[in-house]
RNA sequence: CGCGGGGUGGAGCAGUCUGGUAGCUCGUCGGGCUCAUAACCCGGAGGUCGUAGGUUCAAAUCCUGCCCCCGCAC
């Protein structure tokens, strides 16, 4: 079994471990500098694949004749995708005798594009899964091979989910990827009536609305968290929520319920728990250290939300 | 040189502009009150104010270099 293996971020890691004696090749994302001082990292698949001792290709675009020859000289069984981050042409994709096999993170053709996890989690769904599927032209469109379902845990962060999945996914990998190559595995068409889209998220939709129920931005916190972080408009600035839990206490919108032991933020129907917060410019801290040093007092308006910026 | 905030008892902060007694909330230790308590009262311990120099009678505070932490943008 000869393999190519395209992946960039941590999801695609536990995947290309497991199929790593039959990786000729990992290709990634090119690292960009990223970060305060503009510093280039390393990809988690790059970084995987030398501590692998495979090699690692960062093509700036995939979709380049001279790249797509490269991969085809392989002469590889099949090419596997996980969170790669570039649309691969249909060129690309054929050059491998069985085409490219995705991992993706739903359960297709629920939450097909580049958020699967975060929206599931957003979207209040109490289950979601893994899906390896034969890649065509589209987005997430193509012909499902085989899935595993999971529940989604009550308080469980998309952090959290995300690495549940990505080792899912790996298992899943690793036991389809001979049969697939083999030639001897099933073909289910989507149906694409039941079809529903998770694009990537924006950073303004991680901001915490005291004025929707409190479950639901609880589920906004859960899909946020750990990254890119949910966070409050606070008259203090923007303040980012690590740790939170769901409280059936009502109260004002935006206004404090109590402090201790925990502060409680009031929203349209329920509270939130802050835990663990990050004011801006701040480490994190408790939810308590933070009453402590910003002088928070009981029932005063922590997120003013007519006037919000 | 992308923009910006910050390093002050164990924690989170104020004090810095307008140099001159080390402050607040919490924790901790001891004592008290209470049927009881994350409550309340009394008392105590604990700080080379990131670091190296400079200015000054005097520096947390003014000047300069360096180290470290963090938010935004990417």
């Amino acid at each position: 079994m000869k393999l190519v293996f395209f992946g960039t971020a941590d999801f695609a890691v536990p995947a290309l471990r497991r199929l790593a004696p039959h990786v000729a090749l990992v290709v990634a994302q090119p690292d960009r500098p990223s970060g305060r001082k503009m510093h280039v990292r390393p990809s988690p698949v790059k970084e995987a694949a030398a501590e692998l001792g495979l090699a690692c290709e960062t093509p700036e675009r995939c979709r380049e004749p001279g790249f797509i020859e490269r991969i085809a000289a392989l002469e590889a069984d099949a090419l596997v995708v996980a969170a790669y981050g570039q649309i691969m042409p249909e060129r690309l994709l054929n050059v491998a005798k069985r085409g490219g096999i995705n991992l993706h993170g739903s359960l297709l053709p629920k939450f097909r594009g580049a958020a699967p996890i975060q929206r599931a989690i957003l979207e209040g769904e109490t289950e979601t899964g893994v899906t390896l599927m034969q890649m065509d032209k589209g987005m997430d469109t193509g012909d499902a091979i085989a899935s595993v379902a999971t529940p989604i845990g009550r308080d469980e962060t998309a952090g959290e989910l995300f690495v549940r999945l990505a080792e899912l996914a790996a298992q899943l990998a690793e036991e389809w990827m001979p049969r697939i190559v083999a030639g001897d595995y099933p073909r289910v068409p989507q149906d694409s009536d039941r079809a529903t889209y998770a694009p990537k998220v924006l950073k303004e939709e991680a901001r915490i609305d005291v004025t929707r129920r409190a479950d639901r931005e609880y589920d906004r916190f859960r899909a946020f968290t750990p990254s890119p972080g949910a966070y409050l408009g606070t008259v203090l600035g923007h303040v980012k929520v690590s740790e939170a839990r769901w409280n059936s206490a009502d109260g004002t919108p935006g206004t404090l319920l109590a402090l201790d032991p925990v502060p409680l933020l009031a929203c349209a129907t329920g509270c939130l728990e802050l835990r663990t917060v990050q004011p801006e410019g701040k480490k994190r801290m408790s939810g308590r250290d933070f009453a402590n040093g910003a002088r928070l007092a009981k029932g005063m308006t922590l997120v003013p939300h007519e006037s919000v910026a």
